[in-house]
DNA sequence: GATGAATGAGGATTCATTCAT
DNA sequence: AATGAATGAATCCTCATTCAT
C-alpha cells in the first residue's frame, strides 16, 4: 500500500531497532500487564538502551498502543488469508476452527484484548480505526452466510456480526478463561480431547443458529413473550 | 450453619473493619487491577489506617485472594437462589437471563476473573476449593436438563458443563469484551436494544444445542469427518 | 540490702512478668542490636502483650537501660564471688581465667557493652553509678597486687586499674573481635587449643607487667625518651 | 598495578560519584550503625539522588560491604607505609604507637569492625580475602621479631600473630571501650596524660612478652600446671 | 495488670522519565 | 541514533507507640 521510498542505511537500522522494541514490548506487556511491565525490561529484552525506547515511542502508553494495534492488524491479516470452501457447512467449520486455533496459538492477542477491556478500551479508542479493518472481517462472515442461504441451507436474515459473536464468544471463553475454568471444573481445557469436544460443541450451536429449524423459531417466539434480561 | 458464639466488642469491631477493608479492596482491585491498586487507596477508601490493612491481611496478595474468593462465593450464592420454573424452556430462559444479568450487574466479577486469568490463575488456585461450590452450580444445570429430557423436549446425554459453557461463554463475551467489541463494531452493547437482541441470540443457540434436531446431528456427523482444530 | 516488704499476689505476678520481659529484651537486644530489636519480638519472646511492655517500661530505651544495668550488675556479682588463692601468681591466674571465662560464657555482656560504646555510652551514663559497683572490682585487683608485693614478688606501685586493663583488654579482644579476627587469620579463636594458648599468652604479658624486672624498666626508661602516641 | 585505560568522561564522573557515595556511607554507617543508617541520609550527605545510590550499589548491605572492605584496605595500606627503625625495641615502639595512633585517629575503623562483630562477621566473610592483605600485616610483625632475635634481645619462637594480639588488643580496648570504660572509671581515656600512661603500659607488657626473662618462664611453667580457662 | 485494635511516621526500594555526552 | 548517569515521585511495608476495653 505505502509507497516504499528507498531508505538510507540509518533509517533501515532505525526501523529494525524500532521493530525489535515493539516485539520486546509485546512480550513484556503480555507477560506482565500494562502496569506490571517495566521499561527496563522492555529495553533489556530488545537489547537496546532504555532511553532509546523513549526516543522512539515517547512513553509507555504510546508503545503499548503500538503493540495493541499491531496485534489487531495481525489477526485481521490472518483472517484475510483464510481459504473458504464452497460448501457452506464446511465454510462454517473452517471459520470456527480458524478462530479457535488462532486464539489457542495466539493467547497473546486475547491477553492484550483482555488488558484493554480491563482498561475500558481507552487505548484501543486511540488507535486509528482503519487499523482494525472491520469490514474485511465482516465480509468473511457475510460470504459464509451467503454461501449457505444460496444453497437453501441456512435461514434468511442472519446477521454476520451475530454469527461472528456466536463463533467468537465460545472460542474466546474457552481460551480466555482457561485458567479459572480449569481450576473450577478441574479440567485442562487445552488437552486434545477437550478441544475436540469443544469444537463439536461450538459447531453444534452454530448450526443450531444458522439452520432453518421451525421448532426453534417457534420456541423462541414463545419465549420472547416472557420477561427477559435488563 | 456455623455456631455463632457471642462475639466480644473487640471482635465485632474488628470484623466490621475487616469487612470494610475487603469491600474497599474489591472496588480498588476492580478499578485498577492487581498491580495498579495502591494499598494507600484501599485504606483511604475503607477509612482506616494503612497499617491496619496490613495487620488484617498481611500483604496485598492475600487481600486480593480474599476479594477473589468472596466474589466467587457471591455468584454461587446468587445462583443458588434462582427459582427455576417447571417448564424446561422457561428454565433455560431463566438461566440465560440470570447469567447475562449477573454479568451485566456485576462486571466486577468478570473483571476479577479476567485479572485472574491474566495471572494464570495463580491466586484462585490458592483459594480453598470448597469456596467455589462447583457442585451447586452444576446441579442447577443438571436440573434444567433433566427437566427438558423428562418432558421429551431435549435430546439425551447433554452434559451440564457443556450447557453451562454455551450459556456462559456468550454472556461472558458480551460483557467482558464490551469495550473492544464496541469500539470495533461501533456499537454500545449495553444499550437496551442490543441486549434484547443478544438474549434472543443466546436463546437461539442454546435451543439449537439442547433440542433434538436430526438435521443438526446429521450435519455434525458429516462435519466430524473433516479435519478440525488443533 | 533493700528491706523486702511482703508482696501481694498481684505484685508478685507483676514482678515475674517484668522479669520475663527483661530477660526477653536481653536476648533480643543482644541478638539484634538496639535499632534492630522490635518491641513485637520482645513481647512475643516474653509471651506477653506488646502494650504490657510499654506499661512496664515506657519505651524501648528505658528497657534497654534496664537490660544494660542488669548485665553490669551480674558481672560485678560474679567477680565478687571469686575466691582468690593466697599465692599471688595463682591469684593472678584466677583473675585471668575468670575474666576470659566470663567473657566466653557471657558474650552477651560484651555485645551489650559493644552496643553501648557504638552509641557513645549515652545509656550507661544514665544508669545509676552505684549499679556499676566499681569499687568492688578495683578492690579485687588491689587485693591481688597487695598479695604479690607483700610476697616480694611484684614490683611496687602497680595501679589496680592498670592491671585490670592488661588482663581485661586481652580477654576482651579475644572474644569481642572473634569473628573478624577469625576471618582475617583463618582461625577459630574459641577452639580449645587456641584458648589454651591465649591464656598462656595473657599470663605471660601479665607477669611481665607485674614482676620486678630491671631490664624491662631500663628499656622502658630509654624508650620513654622517644616520641610517642598522640 | 592496574593498567589505567583512559576513562571516558562518563566513567570519570561516575567513579567520582561512586566515591562520594562510599565516603558518605562510611560516615553514616559509623555514626548510626548498620540498621540505624538511612539511605536518605547517605544520599543527602553525598549530594546525590537516593536512587543513584541504588543504581551504584544495589542495596544497603552491598554498600556497607564496600565501606567495610575499604576500611580494611586503608589500615593495611597505612601499615605498609610504616618505616621500621633498625633497633628492635624502637621498632616495637613504632608498631605500638602506630597501632594506638591509628585506632585513635580512625575510630571509624574500630566502629566498623565492632559492628561487624556484632553481626557475627557475616559481611566481612563476603569480602574478597585478598582485600584483607593479611600477609602484609603479619610480615611487618615478623620483621620486628626477627630484628629483635637477631640482636639477641628477644626470646626465640615468638609468633607474629601472638605479638600482634598483645599489641592490638590493648590498643583496641583503649579506644573501643573508651566510653564505657570512661564512665566506669570516671576518666577521659583520650586525655593526653592518660594516653601517655597507656602507651607506657602497653610497652611494658609487650617487652615482658618478647624479652627473654627466665623468671617469667619459670612462673609460667609452674602456672601451666594449674587448671585454666575453658 | 493485661489485651487487641488502631495509628502515624518513616524507610527501603522501584521505576518512569529526563539529561549530558 | 544511541548510551549511561541522574532524578523525583511514588509505593510497599514496618514499627514504635497509643487507645479502648
Amino acid at each position: 500500500m505505502t509507497k516504499d521510498k528507498p531508505l538510507t542505511q540509518h533509517e533501515l537500522r532505525s526501523q529494525a531497532t524500532r521493530a525489535r522494541i515493539v516485539e520486546a514490548a509485546h512480550t513484556q506487556f503480555v507477560a506482565n500487564g500494562l502496569e506490571g511491565t517495566r521499561m527496563e525490561a522492555i529495553s533489556a529484552e530488545a537489547g537496546v538502551n532504555k532511553s532509546l525506547v523513549y526516543r522512539h515511542f515517547g512513553n509507555r502508553e504510546t508503545l503499548y498502543r503500538e503493540v495493541l494495534a499491531r496485534a489487531y492488524g495481525q489477526i485481521r491479516e490472518a483472517e484475510a488469508q483464510i481459504h473458504l470452501p464452497e460448501d457452506p457447512v464446511a465454510a462454517l467449520d473452517t471459520m470456527i476452527c480458524f478462530t479457535l486455533n488462532y486464539y489457542i496459538e495466539h493467547p497473546d492477542f486475547l491477553v492484550l484484548v483482555g488488558i484493554e477491556n480491563l482498561n475500558g478500551g481507552v487505548h484501543l479508542r486511540e488507535v486509528a480505526r482503519d487499523v482494525l479493518k472491520v469490514e474485511r472481517l465482516v465480509e468473511r462472515y457475510r460470504t459464509v452466510i451467503r454461501c449457505g442461504t444460496d444453497a437453501g441451507l441456512f435461514r434468511q436474515g442472519i446477521d454476520p456480526v451475530d454469527l461472528y459473536l456466536v463463533v467468537s464468544s465460545q472460542c474466546w471463553f474457552t481460551v480466555a478463561t482457561r485458567h479459572t475454568f480449569g481450576i473450577t471444573f478441574q479440567v485442562d481445557v487445552l488437552a486434545r480431547a477437550e478441544i475436540e469436544q469443544r469444537v463439536a460443541l461450538i459447531k453444534h450451536t452454530v448450526l443450531g443458529f444458522v439452520l432453518d429449524e421451525p421448532r426453534i423459531d417457534a420456541l423462541l417466539a414463545r419465549s420472547a413473550k416472557q420477561p427477559t434480561a435488563g
